[in-house]
DNA sequence: GCTTGCGGTATTTTT
DNA sequence: TACCGCAAGC
């Protein structure tokens, strides 16, 4: 017992009770930093330490991979030891496992495949092209969207289309069916697929679910008000009917609604699990008080939750700082200036500026890069998405799968072989004649076929079948060596180009991954569902660097100060031309809390008066949520920074009429057009951060340098001594790499 | 069947 | 502003 008596003595009264809590349902309304993966962690250590349950009858969910290996790690770290034969991982992880154990009872044919966006986006484009929709009508884009809304609502083609009486409706569901045959005969399933049979799964086979119930006696699940019906409905079916089940969540982080969450999910659970006990965490353990006061105003406005209250305890701080730009470079040039100053008491990995959109970082990024500043920006174009990835990826798939329509269609075009539209539809044509799946038709060279084409084909099996045999004798990087080679994949990409060369590393990049797949035991086949199932985020090493991120992307971090930048009407609250529901406002506005929560210390906010995007200018009206704040907890520093004081922004027209900057009266002026942002005079592009030390190599931030492959750059930061050194550079056409200086070809520019 | 140029369009993106 | 997808030329 004395396990179990220094568990609970590690926490408060709130979190001792959740964490303690015996059989049955429990929600924990976990606000903003107050301990929600702690009383994950520590629950689970707790039902060990105590003997109610056995690891092996343990299952935790999550929505991301790096929180289940978070959440593996501080177990482990709590009992001293790896739990045995749970399951930490995923939704989407658990429910792929489920089928590739049941596909056939799941009417999934023995090796499907995972159709990942594009393949959805390019199955839709052949769809939507096929029955003749006009794109002014319905793009691929939003077919994919509402398709996917009517999967986590688990309807079928078929239910779909039985409740559509509009065109619109009607439409979508010819769609929707045409679609839905098309991954059939592909032999794929999409993430919204692996969910939704599940639940099938286990509504129509009683002994799967069963089975699984008896052996997973308890379940617990992180960011329950992040979950969509699917998902919902598999917890219940999967808790049975004495649910011990713990979800821990908050409706006011709920971001995902675009995505499908239901916040209701999460507001009804005592309804749907009734006699549940409710826990509500109330200590913020995080954020300085005016920063928490600031973000509890602005949250209070929404109607879409419980009303609540966090008491700080991470002690007074200073006020929230305030800052209106004039226009977007001046913003940037403020922010940069005050993480210059910042630095000599933070460390940069413990900053972050936060945006809604990405667009967005470019400003920061020019302004970071000109101070040597080092940064990272979380989610660019994404390792796994990019296109020299993918191609590389559909062989492989191939490989595993030989039917993945949808790999074949992306493999067969690259390196262009000759084989184009043409020869595809012939090849369609073919497939649906004798009832084969397309790549089989391909296979036995219909003798309609071209000589080139068939000659072409040829080749392109006999590459595969070379590739296969040598995929069941060698590691898996091995073999994306060889195809790579001699599918003539990296070849494509010349020396000449830069671009051209960061493919190659990316490439090189791919082998590495495969390699350490290998490494972990992994198959080729293995390393396929891997590759479907890890976002880039998972791969992302943070280190000493600022965090430029998307709000969606910040969300469960921390960091000491935190920039909320861009608040305007429009931008934040974004504007879609899409219908701006009251919903829809709800959820900006808990994104808006999100943002302004993960701050520790200090929080900005900044806004332009003039802003450029998508090329346009755009009118830089201040966020209602900024007018929400209350102003005794703010420092405005727009008159301060010895510019002309802020003016012509009216209030938000729902803003609340008393407090709010937005109300001081306005000197009429001309366009605010060059006013701000060049009078602090431009600054010298200087050596960077005067703190950075001397490097006995010579290297240092700032330091401009030149590499063979990547060109240009600018040195970000220096990290270790000798042999060992590794720089961060910031390549003006390849972005951020990281070098060994001792092995790359780098040279003082 | 593959490359060049125009116009339209732009979120957020755990898997 | 930037990219991407489509349409016309080689």
């Amino acid at each position: 017992m004395d396990r179990v008596e220094s568990l609970l003595a590690q926490l408060d009264p709130e979190q001792r009770q959740a964490v303690s809590h015996g059989e049955g349902p429990l929600l924990v309304v976990a606000g903003a930093g107050s301990g929600k993966t702690r009383v994950l962690t520590y629950r689970i250590a707790y039902l060990l330490a105590k003997g109610l349950a056995h690891s092996h009858e343990i299952l935790a969910v999550t929505f991301t991979n790096k929180a289940a290996r978070q959440m593996v790690e501080r177990v482990e770290t709590l009992i001293g030891g790896r739990p045995q034969g749970g399951f930490v991982g995923t939704f989407h992880r658990f429910a792929l496992q489920l089928l590739r154990n049941h596909p056939r009872e799941a009417g999934l044919p023995l090796r499907f495949a995972i159709a990942d966006e594009d393949d959805q986006r390019r199955t839709l484009e052949r769809v939507l092209k096929r029955l003749a929709v006009p794109t002014e009508r319905l793009t691929a884009r939003a077919a994919r969207s509402r398709i996917s809304a009517a999967k986590n609502a688990l309807l079928s083609p078929r239910q779909f289309a039985e409740a559509a009486r509009t065109p619109d409706q009607l439409l979508l569901a010819e769609v929707f069916a045409g679609y839905q045959g098309e991954l059939t005969s592909a032999g794929a399933v999409d993430f919204d697929d692996m969910l939704l049979l599940s639940v099938r799964l286990f509504e129509q086979e009683e002994a799967i679910r069963k089975g699984l119930t008896d052996r997973f006696r308890w379940v617990l699940v992180d960011e329950y008000q992040d979950t969509n019906e699917a998902q919902a409905r598999l917890l219940k079916l999967l808790t049975g009917k004495h649910p011990n089940l713990t979800v821990v969540g908050d409706e006011d982080q709920s971001i995902y609604r675009w995505r499908g969450a239901q916040v209701e999910n999460i507001l009804r659970f005592d309804q749907t699990y009734p006699g549940a006990k409710v826990v509500t965490l109330g200590r913020n353990y995080r954020s300085a008080e005016p920063i928490l006061r600031a973000a509890a105003a602005v949250i209070a406005n929404n109607t879409q939750r419980r009303p609540k209250k966090l008491s700080s305890e991470a002690g007074a701080g200073v006020p929230v700082t305030a800052y209106q730009a004039a226009d977007e470079v001046d913003e940037a040039r403020f922010v940069a200036e005050e993480i210059e100053r910042l630095r000599a008491e933070v460390r940069p990995g413990e900053m972050a500026v936060l945006f809604r959109i990405n667009a967005q970082s470019r400003p920061f990024e020019a302004e970071l890069v000109r101070r040597g500043v080092p940064y990272v920006v979380v989610a660019g174009t994404r390792f796994w998405e990019r296109a020299e990835i993918k191609d590389a990826v559909a062989y492989l798939r191939l490989l595993v799968a030989p039917d993945d329509t949808l790999a074949f269609r992306r493999a067969v075009a690259v390196p262009p072989r000759g084989i184009g539209e043409a020869t595809m539809e012939l090849l369609e044509h073919a497939a649906g004649e004798w009832g084969v799946a397309l790549p089989e038709a391909a296979r036995r060279l219909p003798a309609t076929l071209t000589n080139r084409a068939r000659l072409s084909l040829e080749k392109f099996f006999g590459l595969l079948e070379e590739l296969r045999a040598q995929a069941g004798t060698h590691p898996v990087d091995e073999v994306v060596s060889t195809l790579l080679d001699r599918s003539g994949l990296a070849a494509m990409y010349s020396e000449a180009s830069e671009e051209d060369r960061a493919r190659r590393a990316n490439l090189d990049e791919l082998v590495t991954a495969a390699a350490e797949a290998s490494e972990r035991g992994l198959d080729l086949a293995g390393f396929m569902d891997e590759v479907a199932l890890v976002a880039d985020a998972d791969l992302r090493a943070t280190g000493e660097a600022v965090q430029l991120s998307t709000l969606h992307a910040a969300k469960g971090l921390e960091f000491d100060a935190v920039f909320l930048v861009g608040m305007e009407d429009g931008l934040l609250p974004l504007r879609r031309e899409d219908a701006n529901s009251i919903e829809d406002l709800e959820e900006e506005r808990r994104l808006a809390y999100v943002g302004m929560t993960r701050a520790r210390k200090r929080l900005y906010l900044t806004s332009a008066r003039i802003r450029r995007l998508h090329g346009k200018q755009m009118p830089g009206r201040l966020s209602p949520f900024f007018l929400e704040v209350p102003r005794d907890v703010v420092v405005d520093r727009t008159a301060a920074a010895g510019r002309d004081p802020f003016r012509a922004t009216l209030p938000y027209p729902g803003a609340p009429a008393a407090g709010g900057w937005g109300r001081e009266p306005r000197t009429p002026s001309p366009e605010p057009r060059s006013s701000g942002g060049r009078e602090s005079g431009p600054r010298p592009p200087g050596p960077g951060p005067r703190s950075s030390s001397s490097h006995p190599d010579g290297w240092r931030p700032g330091l401009k340098v030149r590499h063979a492959s990547f060109g240009s750059g600018v040195i970000l930061q220096v990290q270790g001594t000798g042999a060992q050194t590794k720089l961060v550079v910031y390549f003006d056409r390849a972005g951020r790499k990281t070098l060994i200086p001792s092995l790359a070809k780098l040279e003082r520019a």
